[in-house]
DNA sequence: TATTCACTTTAGAACTGTTCTAATTTACTT
DNA sequence: AAGTAAATTAGAACAGTTCTAAAGTGAATA
């Protein structure tokens, strides 16, 4: 799937979200865009972003692979998932929800919100918001 | 607090606790689990447990304290918790629980396994093994 | 369409947390 | 006390990520 397949189409919408999203429509975040919102739901790290873009034909520096990402993220057209302190993991769902994280593979699996009820929540401490609930279910091949 | 000043009962205790655990009882580890083990469970990074451990006048090398929490969290002494890809975690609670973490002031709390009830779970993955359930709630300052 | 200027991309350097290496020191056995 | 296996160390190496400053590009303006 080489970047001058995109459709029209496919550009439009694509330039739609960048531009909705604050950021300027440019080759590089268009391809990366297009990989990563193309088709369903995925998780991506730097380095395998990196090389579906390279096997997709396109030649993108790792700075910009790592600028898209964070800019993406602070956006909001990613989140963030923190399962592991070797890499970052870059989720296109943006939407609350859970995980199963393999360790041996490596990979994340979504879980949808309503797979996972917490029926019983701490309040935050005295002096504090809070902004987040991460469940993460680690898995091992058996 | 000076590592001097360990009786010889908190001696015995610790070097008991680390030939349980399958390791040799020197004078660097005696003095790191004093920290650790000595008042109370405690969350550390390799850089806090160094400060600490020179605040108490001790001299051990970074690698020392590397291997060390390694060592002790292989042996079972302490367990990790991951939150945050900047720094590694080390929890002397090594019970099943929950944690907050406040981000803005990379500190960790611990939270009762009682005061989070997941009522609903999904099942793992076919193939797969459930190892862990984490949950983590994000807190900042209000 | 040409000009301009802010924004983007880039290669490579720099940085941070962690692990490795190989030499020295220490703990335990005999 | 001697021998040896394990622990400690300083510093090099490493991985992932961010920074820098120079060159390139997109889009607004004329």
């Amino acid at each position: 799937m080489k970047f001058d397949a995109l459709t029209p189409e496919q550009i439009d919408r694509l330039s739609g979200k960048l531009r909705a999203a604050g950021l300027r429509s440019t080759r590089p975040r268009l391809a990366l865009a297009h990989l990563l919102f193309g088709a369903g739901n995925r998780h991506v790290t730097a380095e395998t972003l990196h090389e579906e873009a390279r096997n997709a034909g396109l030649s993108v520096s790792q700075a910009t692979i790592y600028n898209t990402l964070n800019q993406f993220l602070s956006a909001g057209l990613l989140s963030e998932v923190i399962v592991d302190h070797a890499r970052s993991y870059f989720d296109t769902n943006v939407t609350e929800h859970h995980h199963f994280f393999i360790e041996d593979e490596a990979r994340l699996i979504d879980i949808p919100l309503d797979e996972v009820v917490l029926s019983t929540l701490p309040d935050a401490p005295s002096g504090y918001d809070l902004t987040g609930v991460d469940v993460v279910i680690r898995l091992d091949r058996r």
